[in-house]
DNA sequence: CGAGTCAAGTTGATTA
DNA sequence: TAATCAACTTGACTCG
């Protein structure tokens, strides 16, 4: 497996916001380093703790099984259109950029950087992103949860990252999202199981039938799809699969 | 201090 | 064979 070759510095990108975006040249021109946020649903809606509607919006367009690979260096990004969309964009990042992609709120602790030589005794260093530079792989993930190496490339010079932080994070991400949705799933399926009682109606016993028609045609019982609608957040995907109270 | 979070490490599979 | 992926695990860090 490759190892990382971390040229991120922290120092780098505190003097960035410093000389007013001179700086940084190979992030000046990037007309294809995006896609609208109207494409992730209308919004730049950031993520809201995983799981969120943002992401079940419209980000499943891949689904596990049948995502395709679009890490192929030279390949086309696949979202290299909207052109007025991507300039937006574009200019968001760079104003981003030239705030400083590192408001560094959080930053790397201990002066650990990423790109320092691990001290002796220290087994390992966890650099921390600053939160502009999260809010930009946050707003990338929801409109692509896939990078191709081009498009990688881009953000990482954009973020002041290396590719590898950036593939790590996307990786990462996508691992979270998918545990967070299996979380959800698991708990909007497990109420009904965890319910102590409940009253059933046996329709029924000894061949004969309890209940005449009309007694059965009454409110049944609350939609299940709406007792999941506490714990699901991805309700929506639910509702068209033939509920049809 | 324990639980949670997160970037990075590991492992094994897949693909070009 | 290298690159990338998913699916974890590890270790540093934060928070209540």
């Amino acid at each position: 497996m490759a190892r990382r070759a971390t040229s991120f510095s922290i120092d780098h990108i505190l003097t960035r916001g410093r000389d007013s975006g001179k700086s940084a040249p190979a992030t000046r021109e990037r007309p294809h380093l995006r896609a609208s946020e109207e494409r992730a649903g209308g919004g730049s809606v950031i993520d809201c703790g995983e799981g969120c509607a943002t992401v079940a919006r419209g980000q499943e367009r891949c689904s596990e099984g049948e995502r395709k690979r679009p890490g192929a260096v030279g390949e086309e990004p696949p979202c290299s259109d909207e052109s007025t969309a991507e300039e937006a964009e574009c200019e968001e990042l760079h104003r981003a950029e030239e705030e400083g992609f590192a408001d560094l709120g959080r930053e790397t602790v201990q002066g650990s950087r990423p790109g320092d030589q691990p001290r002796p005794g220290k087994k390992r260093s966890r650099a921390a992103f600053s939160h502009a530079q999260v809010y930009e792989l946050e707003r990338r993930f929801n409109m692509q949860r896939y990078l191709s190496g081009p498009e990688r490339a881009h953000l990482a010079g954009a973020l002041k990252l290396t590719e590898t932080q950036v593939k790590i994070w996307f990786q990462n991400r996508r691992y979270k999202t998918k545990r967070r949705q299996m979380a959800a799933e698991l708990a909007a399926s497990s109420p009904p199981l965890m319910a102590k009682k409940v009253a059933v109606k046996v329709l029924v016993r000894n061949d004969q039938r309890q209940y005449g028609a009309e007694e059965l045609s009454g409110p049944c019982a609350v939609p299940l799809y709406r007792a999941y609608q506490y714990y699901c957040p991805y309700i929506s995907c639910f509702q068209p699969c033939g509920v049809t109270h």
